[in-house]
RNA sequence: CGGGGUGUAGCGUAGCCCGGUUAUCGCGCCGCGUUUGGGACGCGGAGGUCGCAGGUUCGAAUCCUGCCACCCCGACCA
């Protein structure tokens, strides 16, 4: 028996029957046998379907605060690139690069092609990492007075870091995000955008994808490149590694500066404008399997299920998948009627056992299974997920009960999350058990630190924990560093990360 | 780019040290039949450049050399 457990809590770990598990969401792209494109993947239509759902819902919840789609090219220019020096530096390490535009026949092998050299790029294009460049240099010619101003754009798009050790989901070599980029007339209202889009992600993790998380701000070594600022929520998967969830940066006037985009404010003056950015990725998608699967598979929030129902006929007769396909489509309209969505599965080629097995594999998060004695009694066999169990229930019953139940699902796998990641935040106060907790124990250690990069730096090298987040709600509180012994005002998350 | 490991059917593997019939087994796949309340069973069948190139040999999956790819650990990172 594959232990399915350790996959859902360590997507990194190679096992026998790995691929079998995630299969049923995404598979490792196999491009080509010697290609260099690698740890791409293509993300099948169930695993597609759960990404639409949170597109869906984010979305709606970037219109509702006042943002509009908009779409910008994948390439950047290298003379844009390299406009705001930091962002540069921090993305040029892995970045793609086309230099050509063109191939031809190669004469030395018949059927084959090679680059046209006569096709070099006068100037080489960045496959954006991030879209800061493009946009910023767009901006520019949008902004004038602040009559144009706050400009409150996002979009869907996807984006390429050539990293040198890729993660299915959690780092891969392109991925789909949505990055939002905003402008404004003044450092407080920016400021305001960058804290509300994390409190949007954090409302989003939690209540849509049941994940609890931390906000807080990152420290300056952890900090998005060219930003000022950086909010961000943490969460805790199910092996006690932090997984960062999403972030927004307060990017000051550094793009506004590196790009010239300048505004005639109400008083008649020049003005750099404020920016900022902010972005969730598939990354979430390893962040919801690592928090909520188990040894059967997948677990999904109602909220994020393809369907919330399964419907699996059991049967031995013709006649009484006749009777049976009767009962389902009694159950299809009904549940439906409360927007509930169900999947009949009346395949003949499986068998009930089977589907069961698959559907748990695919974290489905009730079944409904109707077989001779349902018939009978005018009963259904009621599963659902996230505990496994089971009950028998009337059919008039059903409608409400699995209402209820939906609603039900969504809340228990938030309290169950919650409960593991308060129970695995440790409070700590000296160095040989702040060293101990992560190592016997993981999760977060809130530990006072004394502000330094340097200080930061060393815990890293002895104990591979870096600063999650300096929490936005945490009290101020008088202590000593746990490593230097130096004053601290305020305890900050150590963990060892994803 | 450093340190370690692995490449045999769609997937997972045995065989390799010690060279010798037609390359092993399981899953999956196809056909027929019996089955169907938790991943069915029987019988039959299809599927292989043994990572690639070269060498040694009467003979190479096995030994030698070179190359390539992938995995794990580091540095990098959402």
């Amino acid at each position: 028996m594959p232990n399915y457990n350790n996959m859902a809590k360590n997507l990194t770990k190679r096992s026998e029957d790995y691929s079998k598990w995630y299969n049923e969401l995404v598979v490792k792209a196999d491009l080509a046998e010697n290609s260099a494109v690698r740890g791409c993947m293509v993300i099948k239509p169930y695993g597609y379907a759960i990404w639409e759902k949170m597109q869906a819902e984010l979305d709606r919840m970037f219109k509702e605060t006042g943002h509009q789609n908009a779409y910008f090219p994948l390439f950047v220019p290298k003379s844009l690139f390299e406009a705001e020096e930091k962002n540069a530096e921090g993305f040029a390490k892995e970045c793609a690069v086309v230099t050509h535009y063109r191939l031809q026949n190669n004469p030395d092998q018949p059927g084959k092609l090679r680059v046209d050299p006569k096709a070099k790029l006068e100037e080489e294009l960045v496959v954006r990492p991030t879209s800061e460049a493009v946009i910023w240099n767009t901006y520019k010619g949008w902004i004038q007075s602040y009559r144009d101003l706050p400009i409150l754009i996002n979009q869907w798009a996807n984006v390429v870091r050539w990293e040198m050790r890729t993660r299915l989901f959690l780092r891969t070599a392109e991925f789909l995000w949505q990055e939002g980029h905003t402008a404004h007339a003044t450092k407080q209202e920016a400021l305001d955008e960058a804290k509300q889009m994390n409190q949007v992600y954090a409302d989003f993790v939690e209540n849509f994808m049941a994940i609890p998380v931390i906000q807080g701000t990152k420290t300056e070594s952890e900090r998005f490149a060219g930003a000022e600022e950086t909010y961000c929520i943490e969460a805790l998967m199910q092996d006690g590694k932090a997984l960062q969830a999403g972030t927004s940066h307060f990017l000051g006037q550094n793009f506004a500066k590196a790009f010239d985009v300048k505004f005639m404010t109400k008083e008649g003056s020049q003005a750099h404008v404020w920016a900022t950015s902010w972005g969730v990725s598939t990354r979430l998608m390893g962040a919801l399997i690592m928090t909520h699967s188990d040894d059967q598979g997948l677990v999904l929030p109602p909220n994020l299920a393809p369907y919330h129902v399964v419907i699996v006929p059991i049967y031995k007769s013709e006649d009484q998948l006749n009777a049976i396909n009767n009962v389902a489509d009694t159950i299809m309209t009904s549940l439906r009627a409360k927007n509930i969505s169900v999947k009949y599965d009346n395949r003949t080629t499986q068998r009930p056992g089977a589907k069961f097995a698959q559907y748990e594999l695919q974290g489905v998060p009730l079944r409904i299974a109707i077989g001779p004695n349902d018939l009978e009694n005018g009963t259904v066999e009621l599963a659902r997920r996230d505990t496994l169990s089971k009950e028998t229930i009337d059919l008039e019953e059903l409608q409400s009960k699995v209402t209820q139940l939906i609603a039900e699902i969504q809340d228990a796998l938030y309290v169950k999350a919650l409960k593991f990641r308060d129970q695995h935040i440790t409070l700590v106060d000296d160095f040989e058990a702040f060293k101990a907790t992560l190592e016997t124990k993981g999760g977060f250690v809130s530990a006072h630190w004394d502000g330094s990069e340097e200080t930061e730096q060393k815990i890293k090298e002895l104990t591979k924990a870096s600063i999650r987040c300096i929490p936005m709600d945490a009290s101020q509180q008088e202590g000593k560093c746990v490593f230097s012994g130096a004053p601290s005002k305020q305890r900050v998350l150590f963990a060892k990360a994803y």
